[in-house]
DNA sequence: CGCCTTTGACCTGCGC
DNA sequence: GCGCAGGTCAAAGGCG
């Protein structure tokens, strides 16, 4: 890995920052930051422009022209300050980067130690993530560190059951099914069919069906559950899949009935989603996606299929700390709460452009359970009495959400952003399909923003050294890089078979801010 | 006619 | 073992 920068100097003496581009390709890590170029660079090269015509007037305007020497070498030297900035930038990133290249080989290390002696306990209790990226080895040893991580985790703690097994599959052997952005919501392994699956002779159908799902046999008591809160005035979120319902229950402590759905793309996919209006506001509609596409999607579901594996593979992997129960972890303030944010650029939609979100988890039900709510706003909740704006309790959310008193599911809103760090991620509708929108995901963890003055911020401090701190953090924050470089590295092709066309024809710009333990002191990293 | 929704019955897990 | 609640099945009907 080298980082190579290129300055030219132009005919006329002005900086021109040519290129610049950080190389990590043995990690499959290629960073290209030429959109850094500053505006000030095409303004220097105007005034050169201009220098060469007052040039040719040279007899003209003599003072004029000492004047627009001067004008131009203050330029240069904005543009030479400008690139110093840019080059400390770089370097910060670089440093960053590195910092977490040591801590992989690290893990990696211990991870090959006990890789030998854990290898077929672990196998049973791991949670199958696949981001539906191709691999490299990059990948691999990423999911690697992930693993050791959570390996780590677990000797920490003794009560965790989850774990996580990031699989990524080489490109010439995965299937078009584990390309599937979803596949990652809490698939588990086969041998656990065996134990797990003891069917009465009256379910032969049942069996009959759940053979067929040659996938995956997911283990219900470790698959996750993505619940996504959005306001809606439809029926159903339009996420792109197509849904069948099957039934519809009216749940315990909401009149508003729950719906079930079961995906219609492949005739043997075990994915399902529950829509339930949220008693205490109707207007929100509360989505939850459980299972695995055991199919290529559609390219209008990419995005959602992208997002909800994001929030499982976060929930997977700090499941431990924001679990609820005797198993949750005590260490409270490190709860993985994260804060995502969502926005729509390639098309406005009133449900998915809600720059402020949060997610929170929880596992005290049967299933561990994220929930993305895309319907709060930094400065309006969407629960009442819920305060965003202190590290609290989401105890206002609906019962079946959050039932638990524990302090398991935690919300950490570290306020704004600002707007001009927002990326968007695009949820695309059925109507635009034909269109590439583009996904974005932005995870963002704020260390300190100036709209959360109502927070102390010594509380700011604390509680975000405490989840930098945190393995599952860095856990969790592997499996995004993880998600984000695959989704960059490859241009994949999702869906080659098939037809569609799932290629990303974009980069995938994520920006990601990762909280320094200081207040005001958080850095950005454009990947 | 095929697909989808509706809806009551049935199954299963869990708590008491 | 019983009751409750959640989840699923499948027949019936609607719709394009």
């Amino acid at each position: 890995m080298h980082m190579e920068t290129v300055f030219r100097k132009s005919t006329h003496g002005g900086l021109v920052k040519q290129d610049i581009k950080i190389k990590a390709s043995e990690e499959g890590f290629v960073e290209d930051i030429n959109d850094l170029k500053v505006g000030k660079e095409r303004k220097s090269i105007h005034n050169e422009d201009d220098n060469l015509k007052s040039s040719q007037q040279k007899d003209l305007t003599g003072d004029k022209e000492d004047d627009q020497l001067e004008s131009a070498k203050a330029d240069m030297e904005e543009v030479m300050e400008e690139n110093q900035r840019l080059k400390k930038h770089l370097d910060k990133i670089m440093k960053d980067y590195r910092n977490l290249q040591m801590q992989f080989h690290e893990v990696e290390q211990r991870d090959a130690e006990k890789t030998n002696t854990n290898v077929k306990h672990d196998e049973a209790e791991l949670v199958s993530l696949s981001l539906g990226r191709t691999s490299s080895d990059t990948k691999k040893e990423l999911s690697k560190l992930i693993l050791s991580k959570k390996e780590n985790d677990e000797k920490e703690e003794d009560n965790l059951t989850l774990a996580l097994d990031c699989k990524f599959q080489s490109s010439t052997k995965s299937s078009p099914s584990n390309l599937s952005p979803e596949n990652s919501l809490g698939e588990v392994k086969d041998d656990e069919k065996a134990t797990d699956q003891t069917w009465p002779p009256h379910k032969v159908l049942k069996t009959m069906r759940n053979e067929e799902d040659d996938v995956t046999q997911q283990n219900p008591t470790k698959r996750a559950k993505v619940s996504v809160r959005v306001r809606c005035d439809t029926p159903t979120m339009n996420d792109g899949c197509q849904w069948r319902k099957y039934g519809q229950k009216i749940a315990k402590g909401n009149p508003c009935p729950r719906a079930y759905y079961r995906c219609t793309v492949a005739p043997n996919c075990p994915v399902r989603k529950q829509v339930q209006r949220c008693i205490q506001d109707m207007s929100i509609l509360i989505t939850t996606y459980e299972g695995t596409h055991n199919h290529p999607l559609p390219h209008s579901a990419t995005s959602m299929a992208f997002t909800t594996s994001a929030a499982a593979s976060v929930l997977l992997s700090g499941s431990s700390s924001s679990g609820s129960g005797p198993t949750s972890s005590t260490t409270s303030a490190t709860t993985s709460a994260l804060n995502y944010y969502f926005s729509d650029n390639s098309k406005p939609n009133p449900f998915y452009n809600l720059p402020h979100s949060s997610i929170s988890s929880s596992s005290h039900s049967q299933y561990p359970t994220i929930t993305l709510d895309l319907t709060s706003n930094s400065s309006t909740s969407s629960f009442p009495g819920q305060n965003h704006r202190t590290i609290a309790n989401s105890n206002n959310y609906p019962s079946r959400y959050n039932n638990n008193n524990n302090s398991s599911t935690n919300i950490l809103n570290f306020g704004s952003f600002e707007s001009n760090h927002l990326l968007p991620i695009s949820w695309s509708n059925r109507n635009n399909q034909d269109t590439h929108s583009q996904s974005y995901l932005q995870n963002n963890i704020k260390s300190a923003a100036p709209t959360q003055t109502l927070l102390p911020q010594d509380t700011i401090a604390a509680a975000t050294k405490a989840i930098t701190s945190d393995p599952k953090f860095q856990s969790a924050l592997a499996v995004a890089l993880t998600s984000i470089i695959g989704s960059r590295s490859g241009n994949h092709h999702i869906d080659e078979k098939s037809g569609q066309n799932m290629k990303v024809t974009q980069p995938f710009p994520v920006l990601c801010s990762f909280p320094s333990t200081s207040p005001g002191d958080h850095k950005d990293y454009t990947l």
